[in-house]
DNA sequence: TAACAATAGATGTCTTGACAATTATTGTTA
DNA sequence: TAACAATAATTGTCAAGACATCTATTGTTA
C-alpha cells in the first residue's frame, strides 16, 4: 500500500461520468476507423461524406460546425476527397467566397456501403440495451451539450479561442 | 433542394447515439483542456498526474490501459512532466524491464488544484441531470463498452491490430 | 463610394497520437 | 542452461488536428 493509495476514497475523475463518456467515445471512434480503413476512408472522412450525401453540410463552415474537428484540417481532408474523385468542389457564383461540395458518381455510391458496414458495427455495441434506455441515454447527452452551449458558446464548433 | 437532400428520412449517422456520444466527449475534452491549459497541462498529461495520483496506474501499461492514449505517447509525455519535476521515473530493482511513475512533492501539490478546477467545469454539463439520471447514463455506457469488449477485446487499451 | 469590418476558405507550423521497430530484461522450455 | 518467446519501455516516422495567419470576397457605414 502506497503513499498515493490513500487518497482512493476521495472524488477521481475516474470515477466521473465524463471519464466514461470518453473512454466509450474513444472506444467508438476506434471500431469506426476499424471499419473504414479497409475501404480507405479515415473516420473524419466518412463524416464530410456523410453529411454531403444527406445534405446536412454541403460547405466547408457548415461542415466544421457539424464535425468536431476545426476547418482547417477539414479542408485538407476534402483536398484528398477530391483527389480520390469522390468530391467536388465548386465556387458558387451567388457568393463567390463560399465553396460548394458536392459528391461525385463514386461518392454517390460508396457513402451507402460505408454507412452500413459502420452502422452495422457500431451496433455491436447497443446489445442489450433497449429502445427506451437508448432513448433515455440520447435525452442526457443532449441536455448536458445544452448547457455547455450557455455557458460557452457551441461546443462542437471552432474553439472558442 | 438539392439531390443530395432526398435522403434525410433514411437512417443517418448523425441521429444515431455513437454521434451523440462523440460530440459530447469532444465538448468535455475541449473543456478540460481550456481549464487546463492556464496550469501548463495537457489533457492527457492530467489523466496521467491523476492516475499516479490516486495509485490507479503507477506504470506505463498499466497507464495505457486506463487512458485511451498508446503507450508510446504516454512516455513522451511522461518524459515531459519529469522535466516539468512534476513526476519521477524509477526502475524496479525487482523486474529491471519496469518503470515506476512517481509524483514529486510540486506534483502532489498540483494535483488536486487540477482535479478541483476541472471537476467543477465538467460538472457543468450535469445541470438538470438528476443522480438517478446519471447513475442509469452510466450503467449503459459500461454495458457498452462490455460489448466492444466481448468481441474485440479490451478496447481502452491499445490497438488491437 | 471609400474605408473598414466580417466571412469563407486555404495554408504554415507545431504538437499529439498511431503504428512499427528497437533495446533491455524476464519467462519458458527443449 | 541455451534458445526462444514474452514483456516493459523507448524511439522513429508519419498523418491528423489545433491555432494563427493569409487571400479573396462580401457587408456595412461614414
Amino acid at each position: 500500500m502506497t503513499m498515493q493509495q490513500e487518497h482512493s476514497a476521495e472524488s477521481r475523475s475516474q470515477d466521473h461520468l465524463a471519464y466514461w463518456v470518453g473512454s466509450l467515445a474513444s472506444a467508438i471512434g476506434k471500431s469506426v476507423g476499424e471499419q473504414l480503413a479497409p475501404m480507405g476512408v479515415t473516420t473524419c472522412q466518412w463524416a464530410i461524406l456523410e453529411a454531403a450525401f444527406f445534405g446536412n453540410a454541403n460547405t466547408l463552415t457548415a461542415l466544421a460546425r457539424i464535425i468536431p474537428v476545426d476547418a482547417a484540417s477539414i479542408s485538407r481532408q476534402l483536398d484528398k476527397l477530391q483527389k480520390c474523385g469522390l468530391v467536388r468542389r465548386r465556387r458558387l457564383r451567388s457568393d463567390r467566397r463560399t465553396v460548394r461540395i458536392e459528391l461525385t458518381e463514386a461518392g454517390r455510391d460508396l457513402v451507402p456501403k460505408l454507412e452500413t458496414r459502420v452502422l452495422a458495427n457500431i451496433d455491436r455495441y447497443l446489445a442489450g440495451v433497449s429502445a427506451e434506455e437508448q432513448a433515455a441515454f440520447t435525452e442526457v447527452i443532449k441536455k448536458m451539450l445544452k448547457n455547455a452551449e450557455s455557458v460557452v458558446g457551441p461546443v462542437t464548433a471552432t474553439q472558442a479561442g
